[in-house]
DNA sequence: AAAAAAT
């Protein structure tokens, strides 16, 4: 048995029949045609008895999310909720107002595929049994705030309901990650949260997960039933398309057979296509910030329903470039205020001053901070190599030559080069291609349709070099990356540290290689200290240069010290009166201060983990 | 200064 948290579950089901209910529907009954409102969520043929809407009769609004939720309501009393083939679970028309029209007909895509369902006999309690805990002994967590809920140890203790940990099954997750067992008791009774988990530690689940819950058991019959506008109960926002369009692929999967809908917008990609599936409704909206005030602009979405906010990168998102227009997204719209939603932060870094511009958004939140902040894992072995710029193609050749011959790495080993500019981004795609190495590009300057391509010819390994500016920076799970080469290194060590974050995940090791120059004097001291603090070896002549101390450097260190992730409200410069406990419910610091991701996810285990 | 994000 392994013992990872998420390892995955032994190959048990293959090709089993799939999920039930659903089995009957061909391709061809994929797309309807108008189905009346009477006969809409009925399978064709038959007519199940529609179970009556489950959830607390006066859910609506604010009730329920300021105190702890009250156990497993429905989760009991409707076993067979989760296996509905028709999304809704057979809701009819009238009950669930709001919840889109027509689309429950349709039969939901298995997002899983063919040949994904799972042994669903198993469960989690036997699954769980004999994995080794102590891994969890070397992680810091820090949670500051006021009456901070426990974490729990297994998925079977948290109340998501029978159609979720199906899902969780099908996922092959087989135990919560640390962030996840701090962040869904919090996110499930209803507190704020800003969160702080290494990049590659499950981020994504952490916030969907409390997010579908609260709707399957929500009444929201009181949403308008809008004609041209919608009316989404969640909206996450991530700062690029990819990442936006990998969180609904993500969302997807823990929503199946929930009747929870999601729907992803965002630009570069005709908005007809994503209008019409708003107007089929919508509960869960991900999106780009620049389309979705398209979208508002033109009322074809309100804010006003939103119960849930979730900011992934959200230290990215409300970094300058990005802030005016989050701030009017979520303050000058008919978004709730902070205290009538849930509002949830997301990232690795997580920058002080951030901090502090982040706390307009929340109310009474609970701050968590899991393993050193930025911190890569130790499956992240880092390189820096003094390489002057006119150096810098030839000495990349020389390692992917490296590479190849070394055959360590598969067929399928993938290498990313991060470049500082679009311009350069195309240059070195081009003179890696006309050196016959099988390269692409991905920045902002391409289009959508070549992003998009270039990510996935990436993943399939067509071509297994991928030359990216920071729009790849951040959140996109990518299996097999092997090796990250900071060809250019970035200015900000939080970017280098989402940067290297895009390898060693899913439990396998990765490598890091920087090239250094005179160009990146303000990066030596805090690049030398984040090695320091992740057990890498310095150079020498790093630590010289880190000695000088050159200005600047951006070193706003989304923590320094021991492990980063420190709430701003606990800094002496920040005094407020009963700034909120501070509690540490693990052994804090027993290695070091960064967390020890050994053991990882185990083989097949892919996800949005970031 | 650069990158990202609407048309």
């Amino acid at each position: 048995m392994r013992n990872s948290w998420a390892d995955s579950v032994e190959n048990t089901a293959t090709d089993n029949v799939g999920p039930s209910g659903g089995s009957g529907a061909s391709a061809s009954t994929r797309r309807s045609s108008y189905v009346p409102p009477h006969l809409r969520n009925k399978p064709m043929g038959a007519e199940p008895p529609a179970p009556s809407p489950g959830g607390p009769p006066s859910g609506n609004d604010r009730s329920g999310f300021n105190g702890p939720t009250s156990g497993s309501r429905w989760v009991g009393s409707r076993p067979d909720y989760g296996r509905q083939g028709y999304s809704g679970g057979g809701r009819s028309g009238g009950g669930w107002g709001g919840r889109g029209g027509g689309w429950g007909r349709e039969r939901e895509v298995n997002p899983f595929g063919n040949d994904a369902d799972v042994d669903l006999e198993q469960s989690f309690d036997q699954e769980n049994s004999g994995i080794n805990f102590d891994a969890y002994e070397d992680i810091p967590v820090e949670t500051s705030g006021e009456n901070v809920p426990p974490p729990v140890n297994t998925f079977a203790e948290i109340d998501l309901g029978e159609a979720v940990n199906l899902n969780i099954r099908r996922c092959k997750y087989v135990k919560p990650t640390p962030v996840q067992r701090y962040a869904i008791p919090i996110s499930l009774a209803g507190r704020d949260l800003m969160a702080c988990a290494q990049t590659g530690s499950g981020k994504t689940a952490a916030f969907c997960f409390p997010i579908i819950s609260g709707i399957m058991r929500g009444d929201f019959s009181q949403r308008p039933r809008g004609v041209r506008t919608v009316f989404p109960l969640a909206l996450i926002l991530s700062p690029t398309r990819e990442l936006s369009m990998q969180i609904h692929e993500e969302a997807k999967k823990f929503s199946y057979q929930t009747g929870v809908r999601v729907v992803v917008a965002y630009g570069g990609a005709p908005i007809n296509q994503q209008l019409r599936e708003l107007e089929r409704g919508v509960d869960i909206l991900v999106a780009t910030p620049g389309r979705l005030v398209d979208l508002l602009e033109r009322a074809k979405v309100s804010l006003q329903m939103i119960r849930y906010l979730a900011l992934d990168e959200a230290d990215r998102m409300l970094d300058m470039g990005f802030e005016p227009q989050i701030r009017r997204i979520v303050e000058q719209m008919d978004m709730p205020r902070p205290g009538e939603r849930q509002t949830m932060l997301f990232s690795a870094t997580f920058p002080k001053e951030i901090q502090r511009l982040a706390s307009d958004f929340l109310a009474n939140y609970i701050f968590l901070a899991v393993g050193r902040v930025g911190s890569s894992t130790d499956l992240i072995l880092q390189r820096v190599e003094f390489v002057h710029d006119g150096d810098k193609r030839s000495h990349l050749m020389d390692l992917l030559h490296a590479q190849m011959a070394n055959g360590v790495h598969g067929k399928q080993a993938l290498t990313l080069v991060f470049v500082e500019t679009k311009k350069g981004a195309d240059a070195l795609e081009h003179w890696l291609c006309i050196n016959g190495f099988p390269a692409t590009a991905i920045h902002g300057d391409r289009t959508q349709q070549e992003r998009e391509q270039a990510l996935r010819t990436f993943k399939r390994g067509d071509t297994p070099i991928l030359v990216a500016t920071d729009v790849a920076a951040r959140g996109l799970d990518i299996p097999h990356v092997s090796h990250v080469i900071n060809f250019d290194l970035p200015n900000d060590i939080d970017d280098y540290v989402h940067r290297i974050g895009r390898t060693g995940r899913a439990g396998k090791s990765g490598l890091a290689t920087a090239f250094f120059n005179e160009g990146n004097l303000s990066m030596a001291k805090p690049l030398a200290d984040l090695m320091q603090e992740a057990n890498q070896e310095v150079p020498e002549w790093l630590t010289r240069y880190a000695s000088r101390s050159y200005g600047g450097g951006r070193n706003r260190r989304s923590g320094g010290g021991r492990f980063g992730g420190r709430d701003f409200r606990r800094d002496s410069s920040y005094s407020r009166s009963g700034g909120g406990g501070v509690s540490y419910y693990e052994g804090g610091n027993s290695s070091g201060g960064y967390g020890n991701y050994s053991g990882g996810y185990g083989p097949g285990v892919t996800s949005a983990w970031d």
